[in-house]
Formats: C-alpha cells, sequence, structure tokens
DNA sequence: GCACGCTCGTCAGGTACCTGTCAATATCGC
DNA sequence: GCGATATTGACAGGTACCTGACGAGCGTGC
C-alpha cells in the first residue's frame, strides 16, 4: 500500500497538508450547509463574542481586513449577519448573527465537530493533549503582537 | 498576557493556525536564501527524488500542475533544476538540481531545520511521535487517491 | 484647541493559486 | 494491432487571497 506520509523531514510540510487534508474534510462537511470553511470560523467566533468590528474579525481569522470584509459581504448577502453602527465608534460597526446565521450555525456544528472526531479516534485525552499543546507552541511562534487593545480578549481562529 | 489560543472548538482551525504560523517562520528563514517555501519544498523533494516529473512534483507538495509549474518555471529561471526530455516517455520531462540548486538547497536546509527544532525544543520524542501519528493521520484523511503508477513511493511533502 | 499617531472600512492593483480544456502521448483491453 | 481511457504539459479564465494607499474618525500629548 503506498504509504503517503514521508515528511521526515519538515515538519512544516507535514503540517500544511494536515490542514489541507482537514479543510477539504471540513469542507465537504460544510458545503451541505452552504457555508464555506471560512465562513463557517467567522460565525463560530462571532457567536461567541457578538459586536466584533471586520478588523476584529480579520484578527481572529488572522486574515487581511480586505479579505474578511468580502466574505462578510458574502454572509450578509446570505442574511446570516448584519452590520450596525457602533454606537460610540463612528468608523466601525458591529457585526451580529441574526436569526438566521444562528440556526446555519446550530446546523452546521454538530457536523463539524463529528467530523473532526471521527478523524481524531484512537487518540487518547491524554494524546490529544500533547498535540494541542505542540500546536498551540507553533501557533504563537509568530503571534508577537500581543495586541490586546482595549476589549477583551479576543481569541483567534 | 493575552492568551492567543483559544481555539477550543475545531482542531482545524488550530491546525490552519499553526501552518500559517509555521510557514511565516520557515519563509523569513528562507527569503534569506532567496527561496519560498514552496520553492524549497520542491527543492527538497527533487533532491530525494530526481528525475521527477512537473506532475509528480505537484502531487508531491499536493498543489495543482499548473502551479508546480509556474513555480519550477522560477526555479529554472534561477538556474536551481534543469529539464530534460524523458527518456521513455516522450510527452513529460525529467527534472534534475543543478549544482547551483544542491548547493542553494545544501546552504538553506540547516536554517530550516535549525528554526524548526527550536520550535519543538522542550518537548519530548515522545511526545513529538504522538504528534507526528496524529499528524499523519490527519493529513491522510482525504488520500483516496492510491495512485502510486508505476514508479516507485513518492511521498507527499 | 490642535497636531500627531493610530485604527477603521474601503478602493485599486497585483499575485498566487485553482478549475477547465486542449493536443500529444502512453497504457490497457480486446 | 487498435480503439478506449488516462496522463502530461501547456493554454485560458476565474477566484481568493494579499499589499498599499486613501479619507474619515479616534486617542493622546502638548
Amino acid at each position: 500500500m503506498g504509504a503517503v506520509t514521508d515528511d521526515k523531514e519538515c515538519s512544516t510540510f507535514l503540517v500544511r497538508h494536515a490542514w489541507l487534508s482537514m479543510r477539504g474534510v471540513v469542507a465537504e462537511a460544510l458545503d451541505q450547509h452552504g457555508l464555506s470553511v471560512a465562513q463557517f470560523a467567522s460565525l463560530l467566533i462571532l457567536d461567541n463574542h457578538p459586536g466584533m468590528s471586520v478588523a476584529d474579525v480579520a484578527r481572529a481569522v488572522s486574515t487581511a481586513r480586505q479579505s474578511a470584509n468580502e466574505m462578510l459581504g458574502g454572509l450578509e448577502r446570505a442574511g446570516l449577519i448584519e452590520r450596525r453602527p457602533h454606537p460610540q465608534d463612528r468608523r466601525s460597526q458591529q457585526i451580529f448573527l441574526t436569526d438566521r446565521g444562528r440556526a446555519r450555525l446550530g446546523a452546521a456544528r454538530p457536523a463539524v465537530r463529528a467530523v473532526e472526531d471521527r478523524l481524531s479516534e484512537g487518540f487518547t485525552a491524554g494524546e490529544l493533549a500533547v498535540v494541542n499543546a505542540w500546536l498551540s507552541r507553533m501557533a504563537a511562534a509568530t503571534s508577537v503582537d500581543g495586541t490586546s487593545v482595549g476589549r477583551e480578549e479576543i481569541p483567534t481562529i
């Protein structure tokens, strides 16, 4: 059988391959719900942190403001989110999930969860904790920002 | 301190974040050697498997043939690889590292290795083995191809 | 007040991918 | 041998990102 994983040299490329593969699986599970992976991530984080601005979402999903804005445009056209002017800051706008958005997310979330659980099947909780710690260390390699400005703790997806 | 890793919900996005971060770090280490991350991956795999075709490289780095061809074009213009017509198959061409390419790779490889080692510092060999196993499992999630055609075992980067 | 620096959302332009397609060639079934 | 199918490298065209810049607005220091 064609053993595929020979990336013995660079763990970076193994991580990339894992990401591509997981993205594919998750995307497949998501397009039954009419969502892209990035849109799902945004809905997820907006559900946990209502009232974020476009720039906040961009930072959270670690993409450019421009890209986040375009993707949120799709969500807005689909009626899953709505933008409201920020009461204090007149340049930014707050983003909220609509009822449709919450319903869509509620339908998609267990599908993704199921897929991810199936993928990690067979690993013990302790092993998954190690994996989590390692990935977190990797993810923190370049997070030199530290710009937790005014608002409270915005997690990065 | 602003704890960043709160992707408690979806490990997929944690993997993505890890990949983006590692790619950034590796890219930083590589552009001192005038290489992009994808180009480095290609040189790496071409060094281990001389004579691969464009399509082989594309499969190995899991990208489209078109993208691989463009990227290899850059490497060719830089004089790091050369294409030769395949002796048996007249539609494909074999790709080999030039001496310059080998030298460039030889210079870049320890830099990347050092960066990756520094990132994983503090984890035991057993823990890293677990991480490796988990990532390999994830990477294999969509590898339903099994098209190890004629040639011998081509690893995927 | 007011100049300075920063961030907001947005516009323009570029880059790096992808899919879809094509002729030429290889490979397999018969 | 010979047709059906698949593969290779290349050609378009589209998409999804990014960077760079802009005016508008916010915050701080003087």
